[in-house]
DNA sequence: CTCTAAATTTAGAATGATTCTAAACTACTG
DNA sequence: CAGTAGTTTAGAATCATTCTAAATTTAGAG
């Protein structure tokens, strides 16, 4: 990914283009990978030793407040980060912990409740097992590979 | 709600019925308003002054994991509980805090990328602002209410 | 009714992601 | 070169949740 091209989207969306931020949504462009915001750290601070967990925080925020990145509630304990903002679900492996992208056709209708209110964000979440942790496929992406697993029933 | 009739749900998912079981469930069966561990505390503690925040905990994912109450990830930093176990959606109000429930009709077909995968479970969030906020009706349930306002922008 | 083992509950400590704070640094402006 | 606003930093603080080991309760056997 070309970091002038980086650039020019963060000056777009109104956020000066300083090193770090450009570094980090670089990150989230390249690798599709859903991270948390200590994978993007340990991912960065090796080639940039300076790096702060705080920058990285506050730069995920400054990007997910301009609708540049989109923050995923679907793990547990932290917060995942998505540079594809269009409108597509989640999968989550109980099993391995890796995270996919889920497209769909088709539509939800008369959302009985909502009638009255307004909609900034929607979130549709799967949870369940993946195909390779089923034995069925042959892990193909690297990058998309979670720390562990987070069940074993 | 009748205890008896909780003490049975409970009995029929193989769940000892103990007496702080039973007003957990109880207190999710009738305040339908997805409360948070720390909601359910506050409330019971005042009539049961042993009760442990331990014991809500233990219970929720106790009962969460024989499936009679799912747990909802729509909020930031908490985990809200939902003993109603249907297919539902949820929403959101960023600004007072409150969550309501979402019904809809239609389906979503073709979950490309899920082909070898199993779904054990399916969450939709919507998040926005919710009629009272918006001022287009009156607060109706009060049991519904949050704690404070998460947005304030 | 008493004893015992298993299950349940408890208080408080530990964990860990996230937020806060105040200071240091950087990049522009005049 | 000084001033100002914006950015970054380290480390402390926060807070929901989990862990731990002990205390308590329950159920079943004798």
């Amino acid at each position: 990914m070309d970091c002038g091209k980086v650039e020019q989207t963060l000056r777009l969306y109104q956020i000066k283009p300083s090193y770090h931020r450009i570094r980090i949504y670089q990150y989230l462009l390249e690798r599709r990978n859903h991270p948390s915001a200590d994978m993007i750290f340990q991912s960065l601070v090796r080639e940039i030793p300076s790096l702060s967990k705080a920058t990285v925080y506050n730069t995920l925020h400054l990007l997910a407040g301009k609708g540049l990145v989109r923050i995923l509630g679907i793990v547990d304990n932290e917060a995942r980060f998505d540079a594809d903002t269009m409108l597509h679900g989640h999968f989550l492996c109980t099993f391995c912990g890796c995270i996919q992208d889920v497209h769909f056709q088709g539509a939800l209708n008369d959302l009985l409740g909502l009638e009255n209110c307004t909609i900034d964000e929607s979130h549709l979440y799967f949870k369940g097992r993946c195909a390779v942790c089923r034995g069925l496929e042959q892990p193909l992406e690297p990058g998309d590979e979670a720390a562990g697993p987070e069940n074993s029933s």
